[in-house]
DNA sequence: ATCTTTGTTAACCAAACGGTTAAACCATAC
DNA sequence: GTATGGTTTAACCGTTTGGTTAACAAAGAT
């Protein structure tokens, strides 16, 4: 592994737990075991490692969505292949989303900056999509904008939320991921359930 | 308007704006109108100062949900009642969800400390009920566990991501909040839609 | 062999930050 | 009026933080 490997592993580690603002440099340096001085060397300055980190974490999850989204299946055939794939990247990648939100609070500005230039989630095709199947009779009638939120905010919410809810719900480490894993298939059961004409 | 309040008010927006890390002890005298020294004077320090917002914000939200899931309605009724007044409020406080989803994933020890002690959302009568409804055939099997989570992604969601799902589904401020509005009896809906037998 | 480029470090620096101090202010009581 | 005690401020302080420097080491290139 590079050094530059071992400082970005490093950062993306310190930056998923403490945010931007609460990241230190020497964090950074000691859990990649270097110098401080070299994040410099390599990254230029905090901001430019923090956007390289952001990137990657933001950028790997637009085109697995977008494949699913722009496939030729069903609705519900892509729904219950969004949610599977998505929570099983979550799963191992758990620090993902409320890192995104987090970020996404304090600067919305950069965030929303490259969200137009970079190969962003586009919802376009599949909204369309529902829109037709609709028209066919094969979906109830409601808001496909609403119903994409629906899906999104039953799989994403859980993992950003993660602390809050196994404080409310009482959920050990373990149980949290067996509800997860079942998640896999059952939020698509839900949706479709409640579409489905 | 005593001073105290003055700063609380201003720590509730730079901190929900800027989360812990990020807020400046400056920042917060400059928003309040007084000397940073004040802040030191009312509440001693930066850690407490946070603590007395941070309580502040989540003990609005516990009362209202207990209210709702230990009152007498039904299971449907419940589900309408509780994500109507939970988006009403969360309407009027749109910094709230993110804000407490990142300090519980920068803080979680602190955050799940008084999460134990003080009067704590508590959902366990809710989840009896489910399961009661089940047994009688009014509601179709499902881990309640799974719905309540189903219903809670749904409500909180949105807000907690709002500028990422602005983003993505290209939603003007104004089409954002005419889907809120929509959603305080739409998300009721899908899911009654889905568990009812 | 020596020069040049790249990688790495310890020591250092200026700015920013949270927090303190001591003096000023101001109402109220005597 | 002036003594008292809570309130407010400007100036200050020690530490932390992001970032720099200059020296050193390793590895090719000539």
């Amino acid at each position: 592994m590079t050094t530059e490997e071992k400082i970005f592993n490093a950062a993306r580690i310190v930056f998923q737990k403490k945010g931007f603002a609460g990241a230190r440099m020497q964090e950074i340096a000691d859990e990649a075991g270097i110098n401080k001085a070299m994040l410099h060397y390599c990254f230029k300055n905090k901001q430019l490692l923090f956007e390289a980190v952001f990137m990657n974490a933001f950028s790997q999850l637009a085109p697995q969505i977008n494949e699913i989204f722009n496939s030729e299946a069903t609705v519900f055939e892509k729904i219950k292949k969004f949610t599977n794939s998505y929570i099983s990247f979550v799963i191992v990648n758990p620090y993902l989303p409320s890192f995104v939100i987090q970020e996404m609070n304090n600067n919305p500005e950069f965030v929303l900056s490259f969200l137009n230039h970079k190969n962003r989630p586009d919802p376009t095709p599949l909204l369309a999509q529902i829109e037709k199947e609709i028209a066919e009779g094969i979906i109830k009638p409601i808001p496909p904008k609403q119903l994409l939120l629906d899906i999104f905010s039953m799989t994403v919410f859980p993992f950003a939320a993660k602390t809050m809810i196994k404080g409310i719900i009482q959920l050990s480490e373990t149980e949290f991921n067996e509800m997860m894993e079942e998640r896999k298939t059952s939020i698509a059961e839900t949706i479709i359930n409640s579409i489905k004409k």
